[in-house]
DNA sequence: TCGCGAACCGGGGACCCTCTCCGCATGGTA
DNA sequence: TACCATGCGGAGAGGGTCCCCGGTTCGCGA
């Protein structure tokens, strides 16, 4: 990606500060945080930072990386430590749960599991957690717990669609929990 | 409601226009179109826009009104002709399908099911919807075939956040019919 | 250490949107 | 016909996004 060549010193570190800036303002406001005032936080001009990131989803994704990458790193230890069903059911939980406590996430993850015309323009965040997914399906796949004929990307977009269901009731955990239980269970009656 | 007094002539003119203009705008351009837009297809001013609608909700609202009504009465001729499981589906399905396929519908429809902060302040549109979702959902639960614990609501929200999850896909109509058997079946093996 | 070109910075400005305000035009009634 | 409450309209304030370009700074090569 970015070899080329190493970044000027300066860049580097208006960048680090535009990423601190943008997480401190998107917790703050949402989502839709003013991208001006976060270059006025970070005491760049509003120019820098829309060089280092061409779009608001690109600095989303950028304060958000070593999150989403902690969900990587989630799934590996759900993994190890319960049987597949399981562990797939609470990395749904914790990562629902995630979307709604840290404000902006769950746009962030719609945006990695929509399909973009067609060709997979994956963003890196998409990669991280569509690989976690990845895993923890086809082990529950292959145990038996998890129907067979629904791929990762589809178990991942109803569990943001319940997301936005949860949020609509003005969700708590409770009301998260519940809607992944109906989910998993179905609706049908028995 | 709009007792008081039987509008001006040329208010209710300006309203009718108001509502046409922005039918088509909200088609053309989403849910985000241009007020200021619609304001000028109407050939009014912005003011004039403002002052019959408040906000955005109730422009889209008052756009779409007669399309929800349709769906109110498309439930009870559904209910009608079969079996009260099926009835519900179908009527899931074809709500779905509506608010994909007529752009801002699905933001209307998000926010008929939300809770304002505990306050029941249902928008009209809520309150046609809802009532047409209970009559279906009790009918399907005493016939059995839908689970007991969940409440329309619920079920209203879950559809809405399946239909997320269908536009995330690139939806068509067959992304909404499978996530739709999704939901009902559960996800769980078996 | 120094000089130079490339890379980067900053903030002013163009453009768009929302929403309000108030002088003015007009419809409905006596 | 004449009056005045009512509704109209569009300019403007405020706020946001994003681009552009003159000036500055960095860091490489000598």
């Amino acid at each position: 990606m970015t070899q080329g060549r190493p970044m000027r010193a300066d860049a580097r570190r208006n960048y680090e500060r535009l990423l601190k800036a943008a997480a401190g303002a998107f917790a703050e406001h949402g989502e839709n945080a003013s991208l001006d005032d976060i270059a006025k936080r970070a005491g760049v001009g509003s120019g820098t930072l829309y060089r280092h990131f061409p779009t608001r989803q690109a600095l989303l994704e950028a304060a958000y990386v070593d999150r989403i990458e902690a969900f990587g790193v989630r799934a590996d230890e759900l993994a190890g430590e319960r049987p597949p069903g399981e562990a797939l059911a609470e990395w749904l939980y914790e990562l629902a749960v995630g979307s709604l406590q840290v404000r902006g996430m769950r746009a962030l993850l719609g945006s990695a599991v929509t399909e973009h015309g067609g060709a997979a323009a994956l963003t890196a965040c998409g990669t991280v957690v569509h690989g976690a997914v990845t895993r923890l399906v086809k082990a529950a796949q292959a145990e038996g717990t998890l129907r067979g004929d629904v791929e990762p990307i589809d178990v991942l977009r109803l569990t943001h669609g319940v997301t936005t269901a949860a949020e609509l009731a003005g969700a708590g955990e409770r009301e998260i929990r519940r809607y992944l239980r109906l989910l998993t269970e179905g609706l049908r009656a028995g």
